[in-house]
DNA sequence: GACCTGCTGCGGGCTG
């Protein structure tokens, strides 16, 4: 399909097919065939071919490819990322032709540090291909490249064609809008339809036991870093299944947290060291030091010994690790697209089938259970998960923020490109042009204006009106962390004897002669080197996981629904062991009992009613936070709102919001702090801060239409 | 209530 498209036309695509089916092939030999064809001394200079990746080990896995694919073609191949030395990047851009393969921070480095070379550089290129376009799309850092694809075709005076490659994407249309921004419809999509690949699935049920302590209620950190023995205990029996089940193959286990991937990783190993028997399960996660994940990468590949890795995302996007047994899941995933990659590692070779194993855990019930414990809903999430993987749906992007941040980051970067712009020139090439389009000349200038305040020196006019880069923004510049649109958090390096094993972020309080698991061993700290940042540690016996700390997804309003719907049937699902079964039965009785067939507000106890909103993330906390606002207390939950109040007194305030005007994103934002979440909001103002969470966290509109549904049930 | 991703230029020391 891929052929006649790319061969014959201009058009921009999306290559969709599963993981390791030949996406890069379909996109390359056509691109190829059409550069070599090419007679000599076509318009322009510059690269042929631009590869985009958001990962350097894909980077490097496609450059061997591509390398053997162009070998007798005289088409060179550069990789370029922060790894590649600069003697091979000098090489590309004195040759400045065949294949770039680059990340979008070092093709931003490109534009901030040799702006002026960038038409020398693109002023020819065939075709940009976008690798793991699902992992760029509303993410800051998908904004960023989308200005940056932009900017490329501003510079170079041309439309350059775009490809798009992905395993998983769910809203085709709102991919091409990405792709394309001016005109979806010309993108023309290429769906795989080969996805008739056999399942093997089950979901096993756990009970964590009622806790013997009578206040077991956590108050300090030290005291929420408490092991608790029926918490252990499940922990250990899904250890041992695992144990059991996957022992002797190669496994993907994604433990949900990088703290989960130390617990089980220790169980593991320690229980090989029980039974006298070679190790081969190993952690992998973001923390652990880069010799210690390629040891599992290599392992896992190679496939000469069994190996399990025990891991987080890491492992989830296309870097090349070979074909794994089974992909198990500890804990209920936040996400239908990456329970999809993930399952996408197992079962690529013909007639073997993915296997998929979930473990989710419960607690046993008592007499003052939480109605949110007896609607299990961990486990009604993870069915309501597997359900819409098996149809195929997957998450849209979310579309409607505004990413000021990252706006702050592309004024920065086009004046330092073009050494000075005029502010309607930066508004017509980020806004009009650019993925900035939701931010209106007003919002523009109020940013602008923020940036050249005196206090905040991001920028300066010159007389002519020029503006040019501030005192604090030529600093900010300079600094070679300022290529990426993403936060780092600050983090310590864990030594032993002189080996680095990883970082731990600041949050864990820490101190000689404690115990702490990590890369799947147990260590005792014997120094703290503030000024160094490093954490110095030797073996030992004992020890407790660290907090790594995080912040928690955004649930889906379909995946939310589909957990009402389940709740609300009676139909088994074939794939749920004996306990798990029990537990979504017990649910299920628990939905009837509590009242929800029939009415989406209940009370459940004195002073408290449930409200069943059945919405995701976005839209539920929303409504939390404008029920706050009037003064009421209110608890969390997918898709469920615990309200400190009578059923009268709330549905008196509901009556009011449904037939009233939708509040203020605003209004409802200033009833409590917002946190700065992204690398340049320190540099916003208070409200123009405001102004851009309440656009990705808030959706104050959909508040009337959801205060109607809850009082109609 | 979670996870992940990226980075230039320069100087010192060493090898051939």
């Amino acid at each position: 399909m891929a052929i006649p498209l790319l061969l014959q036309s201009d058009q921009d695509a999306i290559i969709a097919a599963a993981t390791a089916s030949g996406k890069t092939e379909a996109a390359f030999l056509p691109l190829i065939s059409s550069v070599i064809s090419k007679e000599s001394g076509s318009d322009g200079t510059g690269f042929d071919l631009v590869y985009i990746s958001p990962l350097k080990a894909l980077i490097n896995d496609q450059f061997r490819r591509l390398e053997d694919l162009c070998e007798r073609l005289e088409l060179p191949v550069y990789p370029w990322h922060g790894d590649v030395s600069a003697s091979v990047k000098a090489r590309a851009r004195k040759q400045r032709r065949g294949i770039l393969l680059i990340t979008p921070e070092s093709l931003e480095a490109m534009f901030v540090l040799r702006g002026l070379e960038i038409p020398a550089l693109f002023g020819r290129v065939e075709a940009v291909v976008v690798d793991e376009l699902h992992a760029m799309l509303d993410t800051e850092r998908g904004i960023h490249l989308r200005s940056l694809l932009n900017r490329l075709e501003i510079a170079t005076r041309r439309r350059i064609r775009r490809v798009g490659l992905s395993a998983t994407l769910g809203d085709m249309d709102l991919a091409r809008a990405y792709l394309r921004p001016g005109s979806p419809d010309t993108v023309e999509v290429l769906r795989s339809k080969s996805e008739g690949q056999a399942l093997k699935l089950q979901l096993r049920g756990y009970m964590i036991g009622a806790s013997k302590r009578e206040d077991d209620r956590a108050s300090s950190d030290q005291e929420e870093n408490q092991v608790k023995p029926e918490e252990v205990a499940v922990e250990r029996a899904i250890a041992e299944h695992i144990f059991e089940n996957l022992r002797g193959t190669q496994n993907l286990v994604f433990a949900g947290s990088r703290r989960n991937v130390e617990i089980y990783s220790d169980l593991l190993s320690s229980m090989s060291e029980e039974l006298h028997l070679p190790n081969e399960f190993y952690p992998h996660h973001a923390n652990l030091s880069r010799d210690h994940r390629t040891f599992v990468e290599r392992r896992l590949k190679e496939a000469k010994e069994p190996t399990t890795a025990i891991c987080t995302s890491t492992l989830e996007l296309g870097i090349d690790i070979g074909d794994v047994e089974a992909v198990a899941q500890i804990g209920a995933p936040f996400s239908v697209s990456s329970l999809r990659q993930r399952l996408g590692r197992s079962g690529r070779r013909a007639g073997k089938p993915a296997v998929l194993r979930m473990y989710v855990t419960e607690k046993e019930l008592q007499a003052d259970s939480h109605p949110s414990d007896m609607l299990r809903l961990g486990l009604v999430r993870s069915i309501a998960m597997v359900d819409l993987l098996l149809e195929q749906w997957c998450e849209p992007p979310r579309p409607d923020a505004l990413h000021l941040s990252t706006l702050v980051h592309q004024i920065l970067s086009v004046i330092a490109e073009r050494g000075g712009a005029k502010a309607a020139v930066l508004f017509k090439i980020l806004c009009e042009l650019g993925p900035f389009h939701l931010v209106d000349a007003d919002l523009f200038s109020r940013v602008l204006r923020r940036m050249g305040d005196p206090a905040v020196a991001l920028i300066e006019q010159s007389p002519d009106g020029i503006l040019l880069l501030g005192r604090i923004g030529e600093r900010v510049v300079e600094h070679y962390g300022f290529y990426a649109v993403f936060q780092t958090a600050e983090e310590y390096r864990i030594v032993s004897n002189g080996k680095t094993l990883g970082t731990l972020p600041v949050l864990t309080v820490l101190a000689p002669d404690m115990t702490i698991i990590f890369s799947g061993r147990r260590w005792r700290i014997l120094a703290i080197h503030d000024a160094e940042k490093v954490i110095e540690v030797s073996r030992d016996a004992t020890g407790r996981p660290p907090k790594f700390g995080g912040d928690g997804g955004n649930i889906d309003d379909t995946v939310v629904r589909r957990m009402r719907t389940i709740l609300a049937g009676n139909d088994p699902r074939k794939y749920l062991d004996e306990k798990a079964a029990g537990l979504l039965q017990e649910a299920r009785a628990s939905f009837v009992r509590l009242g929800l067939e029939a009415s989406n507000i209940v009370q459940i106890g004195d002073g408290h009613c449930l409200l069943a909103t059945w919405a995701g993330t976005v839209k539920n906390s929303t409504m939390a936070l404008t029920l706050r606002s009037e003064g009421l207390m209110v608890g969390n939950y997918d898709g469920l709102l615990d309200v400190g109040a009578d059923i009268g007194r709330v549905s008196d305030i509901l009556d009011q919001m449904a037939v009233s005007d939708a509040p203020s994103g605003e209004e409802i934002a200033t009833e409590i702090a917002l946190p700065a979440t992204e690398k340049f909001h320190p540099y916003l103002s208070p409200d123009l801060l405001v102004v851009d969470l309440v656009a990705s966290q808030i959706e104050s509109e959909a508040i009337p239409v959801m205060a109607a549904q809850l009082l109609e049930g």
